[in-house]
DNA sequence: TGAGCGTTCTAAACCGCTTTACTAAAACGG
DNA sequence: CCGTTTTAGTAAAGCGGTTTAGAACGCTCA
């Protein structure tokens, strides 16, 4: 009933382990009649080598970690993720490797780190002051890092999130907006610091706004969820200071902000403008599709696979230069109603 | 610069290595005073367990493994398996498990299956008569499998695919609709014979249209993703022979034909109604909001890994009964345009 | 005082594979 | 026909842990 290791194999085919072996991996190494002998025994018994066993022995396991800031019971509610996994995928497929997903274990993504069984990890989000950092180095397994910073130890792949936050801010500016709000990414896990790419995208905004002498935005943290963007709506200042555009630094929080503005009869874009980051699928189809910034998801995760590749060879590598982002404008934003008005006057 | 082993530990701690051993996975076996040296000595070297050999060692990985029988580079385009994987992963956390994602290894699960280092499998769409299913029971690791078809050797954790196709069809019926379209999953990987799930929701589908008389309805296989969606629609018959009415497998191929029919100059749903299936989060924000049958798709991820769990644990579980699935009526699907003008004039 | 016992620690076997170093036989070249 | 490669195969040493069986040591208690 147990598992048929390389030793049953050996004996009924009457050769040494070492044979096995070298039927799987190095056949040249044996005569043609035996070789198929072993084979067909192998088959026979349906043999499959031990994986662990191997990985243990050849010191690679031919999986690559993914390092997720948040539990997999919530991180996937994020297309981000998904359209990720589609580039990383892309590469592993291509170098045979497998995808092992590592969410934080009870709360601590070293003890995760530890865990796992992979030749080379990618980061998503992590602070260059998080302590996972220093396990990643300390135990010597490659890394590259995604929308984080470039740490001398790992190369980090990012997108130009400063530039696509100043554009965003730019387009509500030019349309006549005034008072904005910012809704800012939650920190990673439980530390009280933003994440790197939170601060760059906060700076774009507020660098376009204050070269437009607007008054200074409502700021807003929320978390990446249709549910999280709809309670920002509710915290929203009302009256006099209510925003007419609002820069969300997610798409999900966009659609749901917009989904709840629309459920206490505010239209969209005419009563208020809201505009993404990401530009994730569904950007495209929602009531009004969202303009957003979109950022090239698939090919960030490709670019990383290729990065990690490389240095899983042994290559050192440096960062590549942040990936652009375009602003793509649909229906979510207009002139803010006041303007028109006054205009129609 | 090698990694520090257990070894290593050992002598400088001035233990054995069974020692280190206990100190980590059996405290109590050791004295109190030894205990805190081995340990600080471990922190110190920065020792880490090396996974594999513990794998190998106890028999045991700690990680689950998800078999998708796409490429991940396509598998992720669908919704569907970030909210199974939502549910899968709570699971995992409780249980301090990792997730691997184990597509086809050039073309064939088998080859994946056999190198994946994993204490149990989720497995979905897999026919009953695939090849991989025998690799599964052979080398003997725990299985769940998740729309797919019971067998004697694993569980399978299903929806009520046949009646939600029902009481979609039934739903356009209803309404009017006489000539339909049903747009097909396609066949897992290079399989020629159609997965479970589409046989029996298309039973449904069937069932429902030939109960109420209704014209043998138009067939058109497409894949999981808008663009799929979008041939399909354009692919659809035309002229007298029109469908007024569409029922998809798949939301993204029902948002993307619905697309492709708006960009024809078509009105959804005054001219062409839709009805998807999964209610994918997306399909509630979509323009027009989309009519589609809920499967509770995060459920069939948590109920798919308890089973798994159970069943790691050494106990035999059975199949649950199929879940409920429920229609979801939003503003793809109207009256034919013809029936409301006849009743208009 | 010494048999019996609990505590603390260790040696060695084992998990299942790969790989190096080596042997015996066969093929080769002159 | 004999030394030299080549070929075909094997024994054994890892890889880095866990775990079983048992040794050494003080303690208790009759």
């Amino acid at each position: 009933m147990s598992r048929v290791t390389i030793a049953d194999v050996a004996s009924a085919a009457g050769v040494s382990k070492t044979a096995v072996s070298f039927a799987f991996n190095n056949p040249d190494r044996l005569g043609p009649a035996t070789l198929e002998r072993v084979l067909d025994v192998a088959r026979e018994l349906g043999y499959t080598p031990h994986p662990a066993a191997r990985a243990l022995s050849m010191r690679r396991s031919g999986t690559i970690g993914v390092l997720v800031p948040q539990p997999l019971s919530t991180v996937f509610a994020n297309p981000f993720l998904s359209e990720l996994i589609q580039g990383l995928g892309e590469q592993c497929e291509e170098h045979d490797l497998t995808l092992l997903l590592v969410p934080p274990l009870n709360g601590s993504l070293e003890g995760a780190i530890r865990q796992a069984s992979v030749d080379g990890f990618i980061s998503l989000g992590l602070s260059p002051d998080d302590s996972a950092l220093e396990v990643l180095d300390r135990i010597g397994i490659p890394t590259v890092l995604v929308d984080s910073e470039e740490s001398p130890a790992h190369p980090a792949v990012n997108v130009d999130d400063g530039g696509g936050a100043h554009a965003a801010a730019r387009h509500l500016l030019d349309l006549g907006h005034r008072q904005l709000a910012i809704i800012i990414l939650p920190p990673a896990r439980s530390q009280t610091n933003s994440t790197p790419t939170a601060v760059r995208r906060l700076a774009g905004y507020r660098a376009a706004i204050s070269d437009a002498g607007a008054p200074e935005p409502h700021k807003e943290v929320a978390g990446i969820s249709v549910a999280a963007g709809a309670r920002a709506f509710q915290s929203l200042p009302t009256g006099k200071r209510r925003p007419t555009g609002v820069l969300a630094m997610s798409d999900m929080t966009a659609i749901g902000l917009m989904s709840a503005a629309q459920a206490a009869g505010l239209r969209v874009p005419d009563d208020l403008s809201v505009v993404g980051f990401d530009d994730v699928p569904a950007s495209a189809w929602t009531n009004p599709p969202l303009t957003t910034v979109r950022q090239p998801i698939v090919d960030k995760g490709r670019i990383a696979a290729r990065l990690l590749i490389q240095r899983m060879k042994g290559k050192t590598v440096d960062s590549p230069a942040p990936l652009g982002t375009t602003l793509v404008v649909r229906n979510s934003t207009a002139r803010p109603k006041e303007v028109v008005d006054r205009q129609t006057h």
